[in-house]
DNA sequence: AAAGATTGAGAGGTCAATCTTA
DNA sequence: TAAGATTGACCTCTCAATCTTT
């Protein structure tokens, strides 16, 4: 149960598991405690930020918030849209599709939501030096890549 | 939306989400792809396992299991008992608690989905040496710490 | 017919209230 | 009264089917 992997690669897993499912647990009670939404939609809104238009076709979306359903995706910004952070328009070259606007609230939302996570995190990602977090980001990147 | 933590640090934390959701997916879909059941089982099922008793008292797996709150590992305890996998039992020293342990079947279980999940997430870990995979699991284990 | 996105039905998850035993 | 665990009501997510446009 434990073989089939060696035990480093097999011991590496189980502590990006760990630190992950932690720090997501700690962010998610510091946006609670704070009235804030949860992480689900820091995630759609920071990829609409982060682009120059601020704004992106619903399939595109999906494709960059890895942890959820295309499906999903629909629902969650159904209610993201309901509270006015982010806006549907007509897709201009192909009607078929849909484009998700960050509105001028949701971009304020977003610079609510970011300094609360990220006193949530910080203290424990602080405890590497900028190497070491280097070198960690580096690792981590070597077992992205989409083939294999 | 970038600061408030330093570049290395929010690269790596970005790196950290990022390999976990795409190798967890991965994992999601073989197992679902061989009619096996999702991850979550298997998060019950190992720490029940990978005990002495092959069982715990209820609150003991909720600890163990980080990504569930506790009503819902009642809940997946449920479908994983009616599967046959688990049995409550009522604890020995305290009526109030309650034992899990795992079946037979749990065990046969847990030997038919490990191998899948290895498989779906080697590829990925083994662009990793020996030594290399010794730093990450060091890395991550520094996030760790209850404290902080 | 295929691509982009949404909807209906059902599975899975959470919080607050509840039940039982200590 | 508090601790351990479960239940009821509600919310979110997913799969398959659907609607619209290409």
């Amino acid at each position: 149960m434990a073989d089939d992997l060696p035990e480093p690669h097999l011991d590496a897993w189980r502590a990006l598991l760990n630190a992950r499912a932690v720090l997501v647990a700690r962010a998610e009670d510091a946006l609670a405690a704070d009235g804030l939404p949860p992480l689900s939609w820091y995630d759609v809104l920071w990829p609409l930020y982060d682009t120059p238009e601020r704004k992106l076709r619903a399939g595109e979306l999906a494709n960059r918030v890895v942890t959820i359903s295309r499906t999903g995706l629909t629902r969650l910004v159904d209610r993201i849209e309901a509270a006015g952070l982010v806006q549907r328009e007509p897709a201009p070259a192909d009607r078929r599709g849909t484009q998700i606007a960050i509105t001028p609230g949701g971009v304020t939302m977003l610079q609510r939501m970011w300094p609360v996570y990220a006193e949530a995190v910080r203290p424990a990602l602080l405890r590497l030096s900028d190497e070491e977090a280097e070198s960690l980001a580096a690792l981590l990147r070597r077992l992205e890549p989409s083939d294999s």
